[in-house]
DNA sequence: ATCCCGAGGG
DNA sequence: CCCTCTGGAT
């Protein structure tokens, strides 16, 4: 079988971003924080763990740590205890923590909206960064590729890529600015309701027919 | 046993 | 490119 046209890729990535809208047209960062400081602590929190539990330990963390003063200053021990059960609390503790305290030393305390700024942080990388601009700021920056991200691009052959930095320039590529945060969105929604890591329901995925990975 | 919207370091 | 750090649901 011909390699995929790259014309005949970017028609099929159309109709299958216009395809998940439909099935999702609520879809939205389920890390729901409107606020900036906020949402980038929740991101930060969301390695190897579900936005679930990153929900669950948030309200009491931030009523103890509002803003990023408040962080800046904490004792890491005592956030360690709050944020204990979102795993690896010790390396996070220490990521929010030097987050907020870059915040206060290079910001005034206000989160940047810059690619470069953001990621020039403490705790934040590729992926947190993408999150706040995307989200807190409204600006399409990037692509954020998280698990489900990689997995359906793969298996819909969007992207041949390991690393999630490759997989993003493809990403970014293939869509079209304007989609970047809402397309990571529809995926992941996509990746945890239908085609799932361990049993993929293809038989009730919207984007069977266009996908080569589909055993229907 | 496998999976989950990550960052830092070798 | 690889590894480590960690908990909890399935």
């Amino acid at each position: 079988m011909p390699r995929e046209s790259k014309k005949a890729k970017t028609a099929r990535a159309a109709e299958a971003f216009d395809l998940l809208t439909e099935e999702y047209p609520e879809a939205h960062c389920e890390l729901d924080f409107v606020d900036a400081f906020q949402l980038g602590v929740a991101t930060i929190l969301s390695a190897q763990t579900t936005d679930v539990r990153v929900n669950m330990v948030t309200p009491e963390l931030f009523r103890r740590y509002p803003g990023a003063e408040a962080l800046a200053n904490a004792a890491q021990e005592d956030v360690e205890q709050v944020v204990k059960s979102t795993g690896f609390f010790r390396n996070k503790s220490k990521n929010i923590i030097g987050f907020a305290r870059g915040l206060m030393a290079d910001h005034d305390g206000a989160v940047p909206k810059t690619m470069a700024e953001l990621s020039a942080l403490p705790g934040v990388g590729r992926k947190t960064a993408n999150v706040i601009l995307g989200n807190a700021f409204g600006l399409d920056e990037g692509v954020v590729v998280d698990t489900h991200v990689k997995r359906l691009t793969t298996l819909l052959g969007f992207t041949k890529e390991k690393t999630p930095e490759k997989v993003e320039r493809d990403l970014m590529v293939l869509f079209p600015r304007d989609r970047w945060t809402l397309l990571a969105h529809l995926l992941i929604w996509h990746g945890r309701r239908v085609c799932d890591a361990k049993k993929p329901r293809c038989e009730a995925c919207t984007l069977s027919g266009l996908c080569p990975s589909s055993r229907v």
